[in-house]
RNA sequence: GGCCUGGUAGCUCAGUUGGUUAGAGCGCCGCCUUGUCACGGCGGAGGUCGUGGGUUCAAGUCCCAUCCAGGUCGCCA
């Protein structure tokens, strides 16, 4: 070992001890005769000292010349520090006065400095990404993502779960997220998918009697990139058999509290609030409700008509609803300008607009109602808008009236803008679980006009909604849940259908042949009829869960060298186009313009 | 694909109504400095203002296009 310690281990019960330690020069402060050097690993930081009396001329002069970033080795005893101890650091207390220095590698200056508070924009960062990686933050965020992985392997191995591999070379299937493809060279013309989840194959392990099996999984999807979505991420994926709904969500929940309790120390509750998909929507707009903050959303359709305001009547005579919610104490902030740019946020979301009413004074008197809404509302319809919005002097009202999917995406939207960003009201380390359950099977898509399944078409309808599948296909509502935390999805499953008759009814209402479903799913359905246990699972964002748990802005941040919102990797400037050869070897041609000559 | 914000020194940013030689802090380099710890003092170097075009006597600043980064809608069963 080319060390006795690293830079975070010495206290003062080490005084005396004569120690090595390698590390990066963090700073260097040159008093001419002493020269403090910062030494620092993933351990921490301590200060070594050079002084000219104890290390002799030579080592004080090659000291002279030590920079930033340099690696170095040193040997010296370990000092007190008396009454010039730095309370600042781990190490304080003591301070390394060197006998012995080497220079194992010198450094270029490097392009940002590595300490925390130097701020540093994210695209210097990612391009030296080994450097970004020798930041405190990063070293935390990525020790804590081994961490949790940890207690996840942990928690699922003592509940008899068994860690199986599948492979993520696999089979185009349509529907779902765009699939990477990948061309095979020994089948010119036909091409592997990169799988965007083990679903297939964790359902064929139930088939093949696995019947706790946890896979900590990369995914690939070939979609638009978010803070919170990345080409290329990880899943805790999970599938049991011979379960129900409530099995598999005791077991996520167990390890949700396993993490936190071991990561953060925080205790969550014995039970998790459950809450259907549809009490979701009506009350929070949006199925992964942010429960930080109230401002539950009121519905107001059957008010509407005779609110007097020609507005909210015409959106209920279309087929609409009229919904509101109550911002409390909140006209000191949301001044003119700032309901002006929320009514444009709104907009974002298809809303024609967004009524707003501010209560300056007295509720119960009419000009204490201002904004263009207030004055188109009879008096009646105030009062009795005044009971049902528990309005009281400084709140703000918002209204929706448009199709229940623009509402509900509206009013959403505005509630966690205002939760978030505008009245503050959420904090970073209030961990709100919910698990929204039983969302519809089917939701319609415009783009296909046609029907096509929530989750995906294996999903489980409930018992008594089977018979709805072949008449009212829209009412079906699925054995589906998503576990939230803060308004943000971090993991999703389902019930899945095990037996073939339910199955193809599903096929049916999706509009999907037998022989097109042969076609695509063949292999499954094939499985399925070979006694297929029932079985249900589901899976968790791994990069989202540590986001939250470090309370990053960004997956970037939790992941070693993740990829750009255009899906580059700035270090290693990819992806790049290849020479005509390796084309040629996996017969494909390009339409890109530009190809790398061999 | 749409919309929004940004791109000026190695880093973080300022740059007014278009007007002389584009600034600051940090970092870097040199000298001084024996108790600092985001040490201190003095001095210095460092710029294709993302790129291309246009308007103008004159463009970092205005216009058009384009690239890059971030956010967001669509998309992500």
């Amino acid at each position: 070992m080319k060390r006795t310690h690293t830079c975070g281990d010495l206290r003062a019960a080490h005084v005396d001890q004569t120690v090595t330690l390698c590390g990066w020069v963090h700073n260097r402060r040159d008093h001419g005769g002493i020269i403090f050097l910062d030494l620092r690993d993933r351990y921490g930081l301590t200060q070594v000292t050079l002084d000219p009396d104890i290390c002799g001329k030579e080592v004080h002069e090659l000291g002279n010349r030590v920079r930033s970033e340099w690696v170095l080795q040193i040997t010296g005893k370990v000092t007190s520090r008396g009454d010039k101890k730095n309370p600042n650091l781990a190490t304080g207390e003591i301070e390394v006065f060197v006998k012995d220095l080497v220079v194992l590698n010198k450094a270029e200056t490097p392009p940002f400095e590595i300490a925390e508070h130097i701020k540093v924009g994210e695209e210097p960062r990612l391009k030296s990404r080994y450097l970004d990686l020798r930041r405190p933050t990063m070293q935390h965020n990525l020790i804590t993502r081994h961490r949790v992985t940890k207690v996840v392997r942990d928690y699922f191995d003592e509940h008899r779960f068994l860690e199986i591999e599948t492979p993520t070379l696999c089979k185009y299937t349509p529907g779902g997220a765009r699939n990477f493809l990948v061309p095979s060279r020994l089948h010119q013309g036909s091409f592997y998918a990169l799988a965007e989840s083990p679903q297939l194959f964790k359902q064929l392990l139930m088939v093949g009697g696995y019947d706790r099996y946890l896979q900590i999984a990369r995914c690939y999807r070939d979609e638009d990139l978010r803070n919170d979505r990345q080409p290329e991420f990880t899943q805790i994926d999970v599938e049991m058999s011979f379960i129900d709904m409530d099995d598999i969500m005791d077991i996520g929940e167990g390890m949700a509290r396993a993490v936190w309790k071991t990561i953060l120390g925080v205790d969550l509750p014995a039970k998790f609030r459950r809450m259907t998909w549809a009490e979701g929507m009506l009350k929070y707009g949006s199925d992964k409700p942010d429960l930080r903050y109230g401002m539950e959303i009121v519905d107001l359709t059957d008010w509407a008509p005779t609110s007097g305001f020609s507005v909210f009547q015409k959106a209920v005579e279309a087929g609409g609803v009229v919904r509101a919610l109550n911002a409390k104490k909140a006209t000191e902030i949301l001044s003119r300008r700032t309901l002006d740019t929320l009514t444009e946020f709104a907009k974002g979301y298809g809303a024609k607009g967004l009524a707003w009413i501010k209560i300056g004074g007295d509720p119960s008197k009419a000009e204490s109602w201002q904004g263009p809404a207030a004055k188109n509302i009879t008096e009646a319809a105030r009062i009795e808008l005044a009971k049902r919005m528990n309005v009281e002097d400084g709140d703000v009202l918002f209204f929706g009236a448009d199709s229940f999917k623009v509402v509900c995406a509206t009013l959403g939207a505005v509630r966690v803008e205002l939760g978030t960003k505008l009245l503050k009201l959420a904090r970073g380390d209030d961990w709100q679980f919910l698990w929204i359950h039983s969302a519809p099977a089917f939701e319609w898509s415009d783009e296909s006009q046609a029907l096509v399944a929530n989750h995906h078409p294996f999903t489980a309808p409930y018992d008594d909604h089977v018979d709805l599948l072949a008449s009212d296909p829209a009412k079906v509502l699925s054995k589906s849940y998503d576990m939230v935390l803060n308004g943000n999805e971090i993991g999703g499953g389902s019930i899945r259908i095990h037996d073939s008759a339910t199955q193809s009814k599903v096929f049916k209402a999706l509009g999907i042949s037998d022989e097109d479903a042969q076609k695509k799913f063949g292999f499954l359905l094939h499985a399925l009829s070979f006694g297929a246990p029932p079985h249900g699972g589901m899976a968790f964002g791994l990069d989202r869960m540590i986001m939250l748990i470090c309370q990053s802005d960004s997956i970037r941040d939790v992941i070693a060298f993740p990829k750009t919102q255009r899906g580059r990797d700035e270090m290693l400037d990819c992806p790049t186009v290849v020479s005509d050869r390796q084309l040629k070897e996996l017969a494909l041609v390009t339409a890109a313009p530009v190809v790398a000559k061999a």
